[in-house]
DNA sequence: ATCTATAATGAGAATCGTTCTTATAAAGGA
DNA sequence: TCCTTTATAAGAACGATTCTCATTATAGAT
């Protein structure tokens, strides 16, 4: 099923329309290889669309689970597709230039790291519903 | 070597004088069990700090690696000591109340995680720095 | 197809966390 | 002590985000 079937059902599901304005904002997400904050995407859908409505439409989409919030340096908030929709990944995040960037780590690896979550979520009754390896440090341009 | 000597030299080798406000802000979070917000601290300490004091003294401490930035929900700033004055940990961050909890994990598991963090930053020519296992969920009290 | 009720948008004001500015006070060295 | 430098207080300014409210679009009923 395509990703834009996807998301319309899931908005569906929530009584929300899967309107014009959220389908662009989407469309710009899956084509960035990152998450992107909101002034980010401004500048990548262009200067149509007020930056309220932008707003307005992550929190709707952000209130549905179709796009997580990963927060990252310099009090900024960068959007990305949830994980059921561009699959499980972990972050490099640059300390100097403040890019995030996607990375996918091997099956053998994951499970462990996600036995350790389950283990780890246990002795502190915590319900884990989801993880991620943030990895602080400085990306190949900054070096 | 007690904590206050630490950081006193710490900042003395970055001509920087530890002064009663920074001092204060230290033993603030040195009693705190988790990250703690510009806000959160401001109501540890009392309101004799004004908030801009708050705030530079924590940007000090930032600048010489006395305390680490937390990015967490909501677009706000929270800080704890950092690891080589506190000791390595990672997070359990709850998405409904948004506390966050330092959590240690056996050494056997930190020395797989670190050699997982070390191998995908190569294939990244990532330089990693630091890095936190952050897990998302729901804490004992909001469950 | 039209009407109507409801939901979404646009525009801009308001808010919140954080940073900056400037005048004053404290600290260390001559 | 005096002088130079560094730190502080107070509040203005700033940038990201949220809110308000009038207008527009949409889905469903007629």
């Amino acid at each position: 099923m395509t990703l834009d079937r996807q998301i319309e059902q899931r908005l569906g599901d929530h009584d929300v329309r899967y309107t014009r304005g959220r389908r662009v904002v989407v469309s710009a997400l899956a084509a960035s290889d990152g998450p992107r904050s909101a002034a980010e995407l401004h500048g990548d859908i262009g200067p149509d669309m007020p930056l309220s409505s932008l707003y307005r439409s992550l929190a709707v989409l952000e209130e549905t689970g179709v796009v997580i919030p990963h927060h990252g340096a310099r009090s900024l908030t960068r959007y990305e597709l949830a994980e059921w929709l561009a699959g499980h990944h972990h972050h490099l995040v640059c300390v100097d230039c403040g890019s995030v960037e996607d990375i996918d780590i091997p099956k053998e690896h994951e499970a462990r790291v996600r036995s350790l979550v389950d283990q780890l979520s246990g002795l502190a009754s915590f319900t884990p519903l989801n993880h991620a390896l943030e990895i602080e440090g400085r990306c190949s341009k900054c070096t």
